[in-house]
DNA sequence: GTTGAGACTTGATAATTATCAAGAAATGAA
DNA sequence: TTCATTTCTTGATAATTATCAAGTCTCAAC
């Protein structure tokens, strides 16, 4: 493993006051691989055996049933998933594969539980961890549950622009099959849902999104700090 | 505070092994209060100022954005609310009211977050607690991503008949409209939606349900034990 | 009982979203 | 480059869900 990621994963919120020895023992059990693109990391049922971090490229969690699918999120750099079934030594309610080719480090999850039962500052840094994590879950189901499909395009729409600098255009992150099924639609909706947005400004070409009304735009999207926000 | 509710709340997986004077520091520090029928508890932006125990009764939990409304969660006796808003020392994102009678402890945020720091026991018990949380929203995202409103209702169902006994029908737990909303519909949908069930041996009068074709039904329903179960 | 409020249902209609089908544009491999 | 695959878009249509408007029913207060 090299060095660099090493200071990188340390950086972690989850790691970072943790005990030395307890790190490094930790990272000693753990695996760093990279995955190439479209690579299935884990299967939904799956008993929890690793806790992962995604140190390069982009992790998709998604979880299907009866033929249908859906993007439950996207993990980025540095970002965990998967530590709740870790926790509690249970299935994953969800699978993960790759969406870009990506590196990432694979903790066996006894290991994990171990540590958290020896080191208090771990156990203590896993529920601020766990309850970001739980919180963003609840703000994503608020907006399922309150907003349509064009209404959570929007907000996601500000979002992005917010968090890529305000320059009055944005580039999408992922393919806007992902981004449909992430927000919840068909790709068919969200070229519509696009189209719609038009009189607000909105001008889409690939993955590069203009916007020029910004404030009609927020007018419709009605943007809220209990839906959308938190820090970045 | 009466001594077989302490017991009750001792009991609590959240209180369990819990050192006994940090627990009885804890409950001193905490209110204990009836409330009547529809009374609102908490607001959904407002600071975590308390950690709530709902020990008789019925809370349940919703949001609303924009001029709309969504049920987001019931909690019945004995369980807690807003753990992740008192622990990260937010906002509350869900808003909270009684839906019958009911008593409910209340514990100041501060005096949680102090015994979450003194005592690891219960630092860890908080992480089981937030785990089974999180996994319980993944689980209703699921549920909502992946299924029409009628294959949730006919998923509710099943899991109501299986937790009350399997005897062949069922009581409501709570009125339509609020199932409706829990279950993110309309209640004229839910109507509609239990005449659509009719074929498949669904009888309704009033908040008693019976079932006659479970058979029929399941096969509607799919049930999949990575979004509807959990233990009981 | 009578009355009134709220819960629930039903019908008619509209809005939203999904599905199916086809074509255009972009992408990547040979 | 060329071909093939995939992504994205658009149109037509269907399914799902919501809204509006009565109307029925229940239940509790008077």
């Amino acid at each position: 493993m090299r060095a660099a990621d090493l200071s990188e994963i340390r950086k972690l919120d989850l790691f970072q006051s943790m005990d030395e020895d307890h790190f490094a023992a930790l990272m000693k059990a753990a695996y760093f691989q990279t995955f190439p693109t479209g690579m299935q990391l884990i299967t939904e049922g799956d008993m929890a055996d690793f806790l992962f971090v995604v140190v390069e490229g982009c992790v998709e969690l998604f979880a299907a049933t009866n033929g249908r699918e859906a993007t439950m999120a996207m993990v980025k750099p540095v970002g965990t998933f998967i530590l709740a079934a870790v926790l509690k030594d249970a299935v994953y309610l969800m699978s993960a594969r790759t969406c870009a080719k990506s590196r990432v480090l694979m903790i066996p999850s006894q290991n994990v539980r171990n540590a958290f039962v020896k080191d208090d500052s771990f156990a203590r840094a896993i529920v601020s961890e766990l309850a970001s994590c739980y919180r963003a879950v609840v703000r994503d189901n608020k907006d399922h549950k309150l907003r349509t499909a064009v209404e959570r395009l929007a907000n996601r729409l500000i979002k992005y622009h917010t968090c890529q600098g305000e320059t009055g255009s944005l580039t999408l992150p992922y393919d806007k099959k992902t981004l449909a099924s992430l927000l919840g639609m068909t790709p068919e909706n969200l070229s519509r849902a696009f189209g719609t947005l038009k009189p607000y400004g909105v001008e889409v070409d690939g993955a590069k999104v203009t916007l020029s009304d910004i404030k009609s735009l927020t007018t419709l999207a009605k943007p809220n700090p209990l839906i959308d926000v938190r820090k970045a």
